[in-house]
DNA sequence: TTGTAGGCGTTATCAG
DNA sequence: CTGATAACGCCTACAA
């Protein structure tokens, strides 16, 4: 037999089915069941192997404990390690992940994505601002859905992400500190995180009395052919930066590989800062500085925010909450004080 | 309402609602249903925005239109790729990817990775030897289940893969052609594919009457902290190597990373060559010699396999299939003949 | 051409 | 304490 139901279970033990619902749910108190047909009904469950089925369950209202998540792509190493870390925190969770991808940009519905009416919540990690279409349709839904690294332009629903203009800030403290004026900044364009860093970006640079030259500010598709665009068009200025902060760290290693290419010394030469602390960035040669953030936790918080039972009756809007971590500078080899004679 | 249900439409546009069943199930066809009450119908079911419930189907027997995918971990940016691809082409097929991920070796039981009774068919990424208890419960499983990138020793599944003998082949032939005679094997402990590939490697070397020092194989985790380690043995060798064969990117360009790291010029005075072709390893400086696979052409198949209706009734039992991709030598900067001086 | 009825596996509400 | 019974939303004979 395939797998048995609570009915094979129900006329091998000689008792009624609904009878044998109440000892498999009935949590474990002496709940208005005998103890010794409770005793046989689960020997006979165990013994056959009896495990629920979920659909007839979902179909009675109960959640599905499926969780569904939505991402761009893959491309971003970063994406994937908070994928990852979305799993591992759903299975803590007693969910299982239902894997959207956004990619292809456009319009598409959310259904062309992720059968969302099997899911109890969904979380949406990073920016997908270049999809309208499917954050309409994930706005009407029903299901709670929240919203991960997707900076703070994002209305309609909660989000858990990191604090961008801190992290940035740090980044370029550290420059300048160093002794930089010529700051160029690389990023993605129109994504919602980015977007706040490359705003803390000017303001540090403005805080600070250094004006930005025309051509500083680079949008590139946030790919490694990206980056090389983005190098190209800065070492073709007629000043050229002597630091780069890159506003992912996908850019920023990329940018290093562009810099390598051409022969150029780091950080003798050019400083190149990321953001995101991917696993290769540390391994990189040298070891990029970046902002790292404390992945595992913010995921915790947007998994709990998305299927926790806390809040959900409590009443109020939750439409607007925001929660807001706080992200590490992490100094290693790829950034030095500036070269004398540029 | 939350969701309109075929009962909704029904009441709303006075029919039964098996009359309601008919019309949005019954393809375009007029099959027994008045055209006028056809187009009332769909009229009604538009202007409610009806969407069938998933879970009521599948209660009744039809597909839930789930693929399940287990993957270790998206520490290897190959299989962040993969799953990627596998993601692309379930959508492609109708089908919605629930993710499951096998991370921390040991026993874990299937129902801990993945809620399997949910999924019409799994795919399995990757080798996941060390887990035998999920394995064992992946095989008494009545879905269909393929194995994707398992080398060839895993029984009991249908597999599709690429024919690592072939690519590592060629890579040894190609360092061999250019003059090596000392070249290492580095590669992660017990995988399936990893298996053959370290078997071709011996083969080739033997083929061409070239012994292996002791030290020349080693086994470490599939992280780049892995291939330190590895490069960190072999650098303590007494006979260096001159050329070094990875049996996955990842691997190869933490290779690189650590041979930069101890100031060493690549290829001037260590070749490295990888297996995978991620997207890093074009970037790298210099570019990766590594081997290529046709990967959205695997999953594709490996999907169809799993899910396709094809030879699914056709009888005969496909536990046994195997796939089998060739894949292709990409030679980059990374490999050189080797120097003379050694 | 259309409506009625039964059942997929569960849970919940009744009676007994 | 336990056994019928009615949903949940959908599909499919079977009947009208």
């Amino acid at each position: 037999m395939a797998s048995p139901t609570m009915q094979d279970i129900a006329d091998a033990a000689g008792v009624a089915q609904s009878t044998v619902s109440r000892v498999l749910n009935g949590g474990s108190g002496p709940i208005g069941v005998a103890e010794e047909t409770r005793r046989r009904v689960r020997a006979i469950a165990d013994e056959l192997g009896y495990r629920p089925h979920p659909f007839a369950r979902a179909l009675r209202g109960a959640p599905s404990m499926l969780l569904g998540a939505v991402v761009r792509s893959f491309s971003d190493p970063f994406f994937a390690e908070a994928i990852h870390a979305v799993s591992i925190e759903a299975k803590r969770q007693g969910y299982s992940l239902v894997l959207g991808h956004a990619a292809h940009g456009s319009a598409h519905e959310l259904s062309v994505v992720l059968e969302v009416r099997q899911c109890d919540a969904i979380v949406v990690l990073g920016d997908l601002g270049d999809a309208p279409q499917l954050l309409e349709d994930l706005r009407r839904l029903q299901v709670r859905v929240v919203a991960l690294w997707h900076g703070a332009s994002l209305e309609g629903f909660p989000s858990v992400g990191v604090d961008n203009r801190a992290g940035t800030d740090a980044v370029l403290r550290h420059l300048i500190g160093l002794g930089h004026e010529r700051i160029a900044f690389v990023g993605p364009e129109l994504l919602g995180d980015v977007r706040e860093r490359q705003a803390a970006y000017e303001e540090a640079l403005n805080r600070a009395g250094i004006a930005v030259p025309s051509g500083y500010v680079d949008h590139v598709a946030n790919t490694i052919a990206g980056a090389e665009q983005a190098f190209a068009r800065l070492w073709a200025l007629p000043q050229r930066p002597t630091a780069i902060v890159a506003a992912t760290d996908l850019l920023a290693i990329s940018l290093l590989h562009s810099a390598h290419r051409r022969g150029l010394s780091i950080p003798g030469q050019l400083s190149i800062a990321g953001f995101d602390d991917i696993p290769f960035a540390a391994a990189a040669v040298p070891g990029l500085t970046t902002v790292r953030m404390p992945v595992a936790e913010i995921v915790a918080a947007a998994v709990g925010l998305a299927v926790g039972s806390e809040a959900s009756e409590v009443g109020g809007d939750r439409r607007s909450e925001r929660v807001v971590f706080e992200p590490q500078l992490v100094v290693r080899g790829s950034t030095a004080a500036p070269a004398l004679n540029v």
